[in-house]
DNA sequence: GTCTATACGCGGATAGAC
DNA sequence: GTCTATCCGCGTATAGAC
């Protein structure tokens, strides 16, 4: 054969990283295959040999991006709690994460528009959210919390990212970042 | 003349809450102007009679949409500071909320497509914001900590849109309401 | 002010050559 | 597996009749 083996699933891997990107920062319906496809240097004809629909691009995005974000709490290296909260906020809430959707957190940029997906790709992102807060919880103390924070968390940088100035943003993400260290130093 | 005066700007009124309602509904780029004026009860072309472009019917929904969500904040009757934020909790987190995004608070249906359109969008959008902010101030102490309440509560609609059952989208939106009942309490 | 008709581009998806 | 070519529908926007 041409193509040494695992070759497939390689490239698919590397339509899915790029197209994430892609999608992350210019949203999934604004975005077309051909500047997908474009941006991974093929054409749009061979995004079928690798996905049936762009739905099912849709739920692999998913997938990958919050198991992407899962490592990343993984790396936290503090077990002291104020010391693992501080890392977790200054990590997420930051300028950089507001200015460059296609490598931050996926839910700021396509929560709104899984919201509106259909039921395939909402089991799919519940499930793998429950992953999250499940790992969250341990840290947190239960999942409620998690869920309190993670959504504090993407509120935050979804309002800073629809903001026109540096000013602005800050002033958004940083309201959030005393308001969680204030609420998790009183336990 | 064949139509009152004041009938353009009374028409202008409700292709903009028509359209309004279809926008938070299915997404600002995903929905033609089409569809806007079919909901309407009119065809595209007599759009271009009231709005030069799309992004001019944006900015005008932001402006509207944001408007309408500070005279709802003004009719919350409580002057107690604990009663008071229940009522603004119930109001916002609840699952009728979650589930009619075309009648709800225009962030989180929109902020994602706010975060990617022009400055003169996210400039309107800021100004606006920050008129509602600084009434949240009078009640929550501060701007920081006004910014961070709307974030949670944002937040917390936008997940829960993205839940695909009523169980999953409750423990959600409650998971924040007992987070800022929580935060709010020991002041 | 609203209608119909239309220009023109881009959307998702498929067929067949190589 | 990827390419080119193509189908068909929908997108924004405009022109001109009524």
């Amino acid at each position: 054969m041409r193509y040494p083996p695992g070759h497939k699933e390689e490239k698919r891997k590397e339509l899915l990283a790029i197209s994430g990107a892609a999608i992350k920062q210019g949203g999934f319906v604004a975005t077309g295959i051909d500047t997908l496809m474009q941006a991974a240097g093929v054409t749009s004809g061979a995004f079928y040999s690798h996905f049936a629909s762009k739905n099912e691009l849709l739920k692999a995005v998913i997938a990958q991006e919050l198991l992407h974000s899962r490592k990343g709490w993984q790396k936290n290296p503090h077990t002291d709690a104020t010391q693992w909260l501080d890392f977790e906020l200054e990590r997420y809430l930051n300028l950089s994460h507001v200015r460059h959707p296609e490598s931050g957190c996926v839910l700021p940029s396509l929560g709104a528009e899984i919201g509106r997906a259909d039921d395939e790709v909402k089991t799919l992102f519940e499930q793998e959210m429950h992953k999250g807060v499940e790992m969250l919880a341990q840290r947190l103390g239960s999942e409620e919390t998690a869920w309190a924070f993670i959504c504090q968390l993407v509120g935050a940088v979804l309002m800073a990212r629809a903001m026109p100035d540096k000013v602005s943003q800050a002033t958004v993400i940083e309201a959030s970042k005393v308001f969680l260290r204030d609420a998790f130093k009183r336990n």
